[in-house]
DNA sequence: AGGGTGATGACATCTGGTGCCATCACCGTA
DNA sequence: TACGGTGATGGCACCAGATGTCATCACCCT
């Protein structure tokens, strides 16, 4: 592909990590990330619409999105809406392997230190939900109940995320979400 | 209070939300708005922390919140979490009387408009929702259990919300908010 | 060897956002 | 009446995020 020093993103990504570790993301200019990537600042801009787009995987971030519509999908026709969603929650928690936990983790402690970054992680995590609510949609489920079984589905992610790369967890992603999940039916349960 | 024109944060915020009408939220400038409402950038940057923040309310944008945990507050202490948050959607649904449906249509159609807005816009429901949680656990809800009542109910509220300013929707918020709960609960039932 | 292609660098520019100090209107007090 | 205090505003400089434009360079293909 590049014709220049591999992988450029990958090494924007890594910087910026990195220095967000160290000062924090206000102290970090976007040519302190580009210049300790060998790169300029102008190619920074070119990989990443923005600053903080670079802890979201840029556009390759939507990758997420496709395995949770992927595993929607995957569920019988016939299955209740929160039990497909169910499905595709299987299918998000797969995504997130044991390898992956140490640099969720990090990257985790850099979102949760600065709101400006919260905010884009609310953005993906909704951009998911509406790709559920659309395809529960074309499974045939009503509104409202397609968006609410989808931002719900996503809330008990959500949950069990922040406990899967909370300090000292051990437990894997899916049995977290199956816990969250069954959490959330009784709390819903008249 | 003031010893020049009054209200100038009132004014500020008409300002902005007329300019994102007429031209869009990037085309409008913030020294566009300042200069509409008679004053200078400078003194919109001590009204409001960022430009996105005029449509926000500002600080008293947290009177919302406030509402939220009051009602949440008044639920009988025995009540079920979800019907403690009912409560609190309950208070929050009065919060938006019929008077301020004209208004709240036409930030919805700005907001709905530009991506960097639903981004605080999203902020702002997590900021709710974490603060209902919060509320939960002083009753004696546990984790995860008080987190998923307070984000389920959340969606809840922005479901109905969205329904409350669709065009042509003549229900008021708290029909929309107990229709949309039932729908929950009826989708989340085994 | 030469042209095409795509990523990068260099430069200019706009705008959001902040720090700093001056100014001005009003208020209370002597 | 005079005077100083207070709080909101204006003006200015400045940094950093973000974008448009053009030049450049490495590689591939013919």
């Amino acid at each position: 592909m590049s014709r220049w020093e591999p992988n450029a993103r990958g090494r924007l990504e890594q910087a910026a990590l990195d220095l967000f570790e160290e000062r924090g993301f206000d102290q970090t200019t976007v040519e302190d990330i580009a210049t300790r990537a060998g790169l300029t600042k102008r190619t920074f801009f070119r990989h990443f619409a923005d600053k903080r787009e670079v802890l979201f995987g840029g556009d390759p971030g939507s990758a997420l999105r496709e395995v949770f519509v992927t595993g929607l999908a995957a569920a019988p026709p016939d299955a209740a809406p929160l039990d497909a969603v169910a499905a595709a929650l299987d299918a998000g928690a797969d995504f997130f392997t044991e390898e992956r936990r140490p640099f969720a983790r990090r990257r985790q402690r850099v979102v949760g230190a600065h709101p400006e970054l919260q905010e884009r992680e609310l953005v993906k995590l909704a951009s998911i939900s509406s790709a559920l609510a659309e395809g529960l949609r074309e499974r045939g489920v009503d509104e409202p109940a397609a968006s609410l079984a989808a931002e719900t589905g996503l809330a008990v992610f959500r949950v069990a995320f922040e406990r899967w790369v909370a300090p000292g967890e051990e437990r894997d992603l899916t049995a977290l979400t199956r816990d969250s999940l069954a959490t959330l039916r009784a709390v819903a349960a008249v």
